[in-house]
DNA sequence: TAGTTGACCCCGC
DNA sequence: CGCGGGGCCAACT
């Protein structure tokens, strides 16, 4: 009764602490959790984020920078809304400067 | 109970 | 340089 729980937890912690304006990525909260190479767990974990508020599941993006959850959001554009409002650029679905703003977990954190 | 899908990523052809 | 398949773990049907 808690290991799902607690994997989904210590994601929710890990998009939480990601500072506003600032995103990440799937591989590297997967990487951070030791789940490496298994980005699509951290996904669902988010899907479940959704239900889960203060988790900002929108400063989470693939490693395209691509905005891949947009439509879990509700509205297509929620997503885009949510980066914008915090000073995030994001054109075509795409997150610009994404390499710049990307705040990676193994190394910020450390 | 078993099969399929999923907010992904990497390697091979 | 473009396309396809495999790998990962868990939830849903």
């Amino acid at each position: 009764m808690t290991t799902k729980e607690n994997f989904f937890e210590d994601v929710y912690a890990v998009v939480r602490l990601i500072p506003e304006g600032r995103v990440s990525t799937y591989g590297a909260i997967a990487a951070y959790l030791g789940r490496k190479g298994s980005a699509r767990m951290v996904g669902w974990a988010l899907n479940a984020a959704v239900t889960m508020p203060n988790v900002p599941a929108h400063r989470v993006v693939n490693r395209n920078g691509q905005l891949s959850g947009k439509g879990h959001f509700g509205e297509p554009t929620l997503m885009q809304s949510l980066l914008e409002a915090e000073g995030i650029k994001v054109k075509n679905d795409t997150v610009q400067n994404f390499k710049d703003l990307l705040w990676n977990p193994q190394s910020e954190l450390l």
